[in-house]
Formats: structure tokens, sequence, C-alpha cells
DNA sequence: GAAATTTCTGTTACGCGTAACATATTACCT
DNA sequence: AGGTAATATGTTACGCGTAACAGAAATTTC
């Protein structure tokens, strides 16, 4: 076959029954006001052409796409996938599809990410991000879509934001710390992005409050397991009196109490080490890990049903959703005294 | 503002200049064969009016959509978040845009996301999996857009399969833990897809090889640590005697060992443990995972490059790309006697 | 049985960027 | 200057599903 056949489109259908495609159009969307004595010949027509609906003329008559732009700074983080996990819990059954994009935590990746997918008239976006370029808020606000800005509950939002205070929260974490008995805390992040620097902030209030200097160790690799154990190699060196470490994240966490477990240390008894956002794993270790645990799905869910409110023409209720998080101690802290 | 200004075409910048769209759209797609001395004078029209390029009216004209669908079973495994990357390592640079979407194992929603992709003319298809509805195959090939599965090196492939050989992957870590004295060896499986019956094949086979009893233990869930820490409370009670755990994945495999830490079994003198897929935490952890190490992002790569050269009309070379798996001994299995 | 109503199908126009072709303008050459 | 070539811009048509309106056919009503 040399002739490159092409895929059918309705009007092809409709010939094949001797109809026009208005009617076979009309069978897809509203059968009911089509005859029952065309719908067998419509639909064997249908089959036997193989007919795939095409989206792409409607989305250009300014109809809807009914695809939402979704930006993760990155796949490979757990977290994210939670958060999309609950997030497309919402939308699929509300028949919306999902553009993943990613930009790996550079702002300039998310402009380009965001101008190609409105590119594809999206009808709405989902940011991981608080902190754009200028040019992001022009776009979104020129494109007239609905955006909702996820993981964090800093105000202000571009229109809404979802999230957590990650300030507070690693606050919160630093001060449990301190209270079973680890004085002595260096803080891990890998890639600096806007909430590491926020998590950054609420533990050194928490070290300062307590009359403790805050140490932290960054790098601008990716987290990992390896990467926390490397990190533990170095703050040992730098700080060789540490006995306490907390982690932007529970990779990083993990890493860190594997090489403490390969050089002979003993968790929680010398160092205690806490993580962050409470990943299946944290629990299921021995010992268990102190995590803060974050709410992804939740959020994800909600970021969900807000934009497709929204997208129902319903205002913005609520600017900042500010999402509880919770402390999990583990036995990789020392106990209660 | 009650009237909803609509986002600027591309004849709302030709008008603002006074030449028509054509133009425009020429400076932004070929700028040398526009004038030099429009060349600024559109420019600043685009940058007042926030003129956001648009594929829809292109992809409608037949043209290409330069959008490549990607079906996962899950996002939350990291084997596919990996496997993403290398793909988009080659996609991304390449101008195309990657519209994931992911069904959960299961056959008919992978059906409807295909619709669902086809429907947005993605110019190609990457599938994770070899099995497929006949429908399936129907759309593929009507659709006419070229398609590559992932993950497997089973043929015959729809089109070209490029992956591994999980039967024979399976067998030779069977065989290494044979040979390092683990013989009552208890398969884990999570969630049964194709891949999964592969490679328990590969381990019976190896099983009965050496006159041993193949014995797997499979659970609908979804895998996770704390899944791997109840099917080896439960192996424990269907075989007391084991001394050897094989399971599908390496998050299945660590859950496993941390239940056997807990309950004080010594791994791997009591209990050897073998993983699959090699991620960062099976060569962080302590003791080591046994694991086979597959070519995930290798996979992803040639998967986008193999798409991108038929993209181009070049034809298929190879049909089945069988990629070298290696096997990782760790320190979860018995030393070598 | 004719008018009124309901049900079903058809017609027309639209969205917007681009390929292909046509025209206009400038540059270049002898 | 006349003519050819090169460059720059404009014109037209197209893709395909659907909303809005129009028209045709069937059904109901009295």
């Amino acid at each position: 076959m040399t002739a490159k056949k092409k895929r059918p489109t309705l009007q092809d259908v409709a010939d094949r029954v001797g109809i026009t495609k208005m009617t076979v159009s009309r069978y897809l969307k509203k059968p009911e006001q089509v005859s029952i004595a065309l719908h067998e010949k419509i639909q064997s027509a249908l089959d036997e052409l193989g007919y795939i609906p095409n989206k792409v003329p409607d989305m250009l008559s300014s109809a809807k796409s009914h695809a939402i732009g979704v930006l993760v700074p990155s796949l490979t983080n757990q977290v994210f996938s939670e958060v999309i996990r609950g997030f497309e819990s919402v939308t699929e059954p509300a028949g919306y599809q999902t553009m993943l994009a990613h930009y790996g935590y550079s702002q300039s990746a998310e402009e380009a990410r965001i101008a190609t997918l409105l590119g594809y008239n999206v009808d709405g976006l989902i940011l991981s991000e608080s902190a754009h370029t200028e040019r992001v808020r022009r776009m979104i606000k020129t494109a007239g879509v609905p955006v909702i800005e996820m993981m964090d509950s800093v105000s202000p939002a571009i229109e809404q934001a979802i999230g957590f205070d990650n300030s507070a929260a690693s606050f919160a974490m630093t001060e449990l710390m301190i209270s079973r008995g680890h004085h002595n805390i260096v803080y891990f992040a890998a890639r600096m992005d806007a909430r590491t620097r926020l998590k950054i902030q609420g533990y050194e209030q928490a070290m300062r409050k307590h009359n403790l200097e805050p140490f932290s160790l960054q790098t601008e690799e990716a987290s990992s397991f390896t990467r926390g154990a490397l990190l533990l190699r170095q703050a040992l060196q730098q700080r060789p009196s540490l006995d306490g470490i907390f982690c932007t994240n529970d990779d990083l966490a993990i890493g860190a109490f594997y090489e403490c477990q390969r050089q002979g240390i003993p968790v929680p008894e010398q160092i205690g080490i806490a993580g962050f956002h409470g990943h299946d794993i944290s629990g299921a270790m021995v010992p268990r890990l102190a995590t803060v645990v974050t709410p992804r799905e939740e959020m994800g869910r909600l970021a969900a049903e807000n934009l497709l409110s929204r997208l129902q023409g319903k205002p913005v209720t609520e600017r900042v959703i500010d999402l509880p998080f919770r402390l999990e101690a583990g036995e990789s802290l020392r106990p209660e005294s």
C-alpha cells in the first residue's frame, strides 16, 4: 500500500451512511436527538472505519480543550507523583485530560513549559511554585485561564494557592528535635528552590529561638539516598559534634541514616534524624523515621476541585488554602524524657 | 472588567503593525524572510499584546502536533519516572512536548487513554505494555502514528519493541540466589501485569532446572515498602522454612528486609533477599540489596530516538531491541562460597 | 384532514495559523 | 532605461467538528 490512508473523519462516516456529518456528530454527543433507525447504521460505520474522535477542531473553535496543564519541578520526586494522583482522582472522572510537564526546578524552563501548554489551549494550569518570572505572570493573565499554585500556602498567590506552611512545618520539627535533646542540628538541603528556603527559614528561626546556632549544608544536585550519605560525611567533617540531622526530604534523611549505619554511629543515641513528607518508607523502615507528614494527595485533590469549580465560572472562594501537616516522631529521635 | 478579553491572535498583532498576519507568522517561523525594518515593529507588537503561540490551528491542518503521547502504568513507580527522564532527554531538545498519561495497569484504561491522546493528534505513541486490546491495535493502525512498546523485548511487537528480557533477568537472578545457597526461595509479586508474569516464569524455570519447588505470593495491591513487609509475614506463615525472597521490584524487597529486621531475622544468613531494577536506594542501604539493574534511562532514550527517526519517515530498523541487564549481588545474599 | 407541534436532519459559518501561489517592490545588470 | 532576478508582502484556501439556525418529516390535536 503506497497511498497513506489518513485517519477517518466524521465526513467519511457520514458518507458511508449517506447522511451529513452533523448527524454523526450528534449521534456521538447527544444520541437521543438522532432517530433510532440511524443508530445502528452510524455505529457500524464508526466501527468499520475505526473512527477516532478528534478534539482539535473543537479546540480551535474557541471551545474548551478539556485538558489541564500540570507543572511539577520533577517527576522522580515521589512527592509530586502523589500530588498528581490526588489531582487526577478528581479530574479524570470529570473528563479532563492532564498534560503533565516538568521543569527541573528552573524558572526559565517553567516559563517555556507554560508557553507550550498554553499553545495547546489548556483550560487551566496547576503550578508547583509560587515564584515566577514576570513573563509567566503576563502569559497567564493574557491567556485568561484559571491558575492554582500548589505546595505552599504563602501569599500573595497569582490567583489561588493551595498548600501547607513549609516554614511552620520546619519550625515545628526543629522544636521537636530540640525537645528530644538534639541541639547541634544540621540542616540538609538539595536543590535550592523557594520551598527549601522557607524550610530553612523555619529551621533557623527555631534554632535561634533556643539560642542554638543553625548550620545548613546545601547541594545543587538532586536529592537522593546516595546524596544523603554524602552530605552526612560532609557534615561530620565540618561539624564533628553534630547530634541531629534535619533533612529537606525523606530520601536525604534515609541516605544519611544508612551512612550512620555504615559508620557505626548509633541512631538516635548519637545522632537524631528527621525527614520531610512522610512517604511510605519512613514508616516501614527500622527505626521508623521522624518526619513531617504533608497532605500531598489532599493538596492535589483540592487543587483539582477548586480548578474545576472555577472552570464552571465560579469565583475564587479562598485565595489561600492552608492545609495542616503532622509531625511523626518515629524512632529516629531520642525518646521523650 | 466585565468583557472577557480573549487571548490575542496573529491577526491582532498584524492589525497593530498594519500588516497581514501572514507576515507576522513568517516573522515567527522564518524571520530571515521578513524585512529588517519590520522586525522591531512586529516584536514590540507581540510583546505589548503578549501574544502566545497557538499550536491548535496548525494541528488541525493535518500538520503535526509536535506532541508525543507516553503511556505508563503508574507514575508513583520510580521505574517509569526514570524511563521518562531518558525519553525527554531526547524529545525535549528536539522540540517535542510529552503528553503523559497513566492507566493503573488496566487494559481498558489504557485503551481509553490512547483514544484521548489520539484525540489530541499526538504524532506518536510510546506504550509500556506489550499486551493490548484488539481495539487498541485497531486505533493505532487507523491513526497511522508510529508506536513503540517499551519495557520488554518480547516479540511480536505491534511495530517496534525496546526493552530487556524480563524472563531471562529473573532466571539469572534466581540462579544467582541458588548458587549462593538459597534454595527455598519465594517470589513476591504485586499487580500482576504481563511483565510480572514473565518474571515469575523466569523464576520458575530456574527453580525447576535445579529441582526446587517454586512458590510465589501475589497481591492485587500496588507494591510498596509496607506491602513488602506484609508479604514477608504472610510468606513466613505459609513457608516457615523459606531461606530466600526474590521480589518483583526493589520496594517490596526493601519492605521485606525491614520486616526481617523487626523480627530479628538475620539477612542474609537466614534469609537472602533480592529485588529488581536497581534503584538508587538499593545501593545506598545497609546491607546493599541484591538486584537486577535494568536499563531504564537508556530504554527511554532509545525509544525517543527511534520514534523521532520514524517521525522523519525513516523505516523501522530493528523490530525488537533487546537491552542488557546486569546482576548486582549486594550483601543481601550469602557470600560466594 | 388541516393545523400545530414535535422530532429529526441539513446548511452555513466559524475558529486561526500556514502552505502554496500571486503580486508588489527593490536590487542588479548591461 | 529595460529587463531579469531576488526579496518582501499579500491573497486564498484549507483542516474538521459543532453551534445556531433553517427546513423537512413525522406525530399529535381537535
